[in-house]
DNA sequence: ATGGTATTGAGACTCGTTCTTAAAGGAACC
DNA sequence: GGTTCCTTTAAGAACGAGTCTCAATACCAT
């Protein structure tokens, strides 16, 4: 299964942010927590940021360790949660165990069809089932943080391919 | 975090079914497999029947220890499959890593409120989503196998608790 | 430049889950 | 009952994503 195939909503490739306006945000965020800029932190974002719209931890522990900076896994993770907790990066899943990554800054927030075939990712955005959502909570008195809604299934190209057989 | 503090959506505690409706459909999938029914396939099927509404893998492995008839934890994960494919049980989410498996036979399809602090879980039913979800996957000609919608946050009792600090 | 925190890398570790393999079980036929 | 041919199992090794530990190092306010 490839993992980037993406069918974006018809935005551009890369987030239409610029890498400055994420990086001030990340600043300011460290700043209140009285965290550091370090050089990790920084080859981290940068690579955040040209990565493609979806990706998994592990492409960018690659990504970063084909290039000079080396970034350890540790870093690489510790930096993921925080890019999360300040608002830049949303995860989600793939299936029903692999997570990725996108930039959120500047878009958005949609859901995901994605097709267990290809990999492809669809998004979308449907304004009514938040909505929707928020009233379910309301009524159990629940204060929503997060969730997750991912449509699994096969994409348009993929329905027609035979299907596998139980190995065993 | 305790396991299970269902409030549920007004049903029973177990499954309307009987165990017998349920074993039946079991031993109707496996035959059409050519799999056979066994002590142990039979065993986990009546913990699955006599287990809480939603519950996880080590909590079934746990419960047939203490009894006479041993499972290994292999043949349980296996079984859940298996159970799962035949439409017995449900695989969902407890939070961005953790499952649980809920029987599904007899009772309307549903998603959750997750309490991130206390576990509990809260069943809604709304089938105006379900119909969204339906018309955006005819949209982009996508054929919808199985989706995720949870839900995470804090329910009415521990919004009031005091939050955690960062640890570090 | 110094000093006191924050941060890092490497690898150990965890945890849920899957894989491997040899031994045991079941069904069908004799 | 015995034989044959599968299927299934138990036990533990292996896996993979993610976390933790801790000694060595980097930041940055002063
Ligand atoms: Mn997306
Ligand atoms: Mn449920
Ligand atoms: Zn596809
Ligand atoms: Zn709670």
């Amino acid at each position: 299964m490839k993992t980037d195939s993406v069918v974006g909503s018809g935005g551009s490739q890369i987030s239409a942010n610029t890498y400055e306006e994420v990086a001030e945000r990340f600043r300011a965020y460290l700043a209140t927590q009285s965290l550091r800029m370090t050089r990790q932190r920084e080859e981290l974002l940068t690579a955040v940021f040209h990565a493609p719209r979806h990706f998994e931890a592990e492409d960018l522990i690659k990504t970063l360790r084909e290039r000079q900076g080396h970034v350890s896994r540790a870093t690489v993770y510790r930096t993921l949660s925080l890019l999360e907790e300040c608002g830049v990066l949303r995860k989600s899943l793939f299936g029903h165990n692999r997570h990725f990554y996108e930039s959120v800054v500047g878009r958005h927030h949609h859901d995901h069809l994605v097709c267990i075939r290809c990999g492809k990712i669809q998004e979308f955005e449907e304004p009514r089932i938040e909505e929707m959502q928020e009233q379910i909570c309301t009524r159990y008195g629940f204060k929503i943080l997060d969730h997750v809604h991912e449509i699994f299934g096969a994409c348009e190209n993929c329905q027609n391919e035979p299907t596998e057989a139980r190995k065993h």
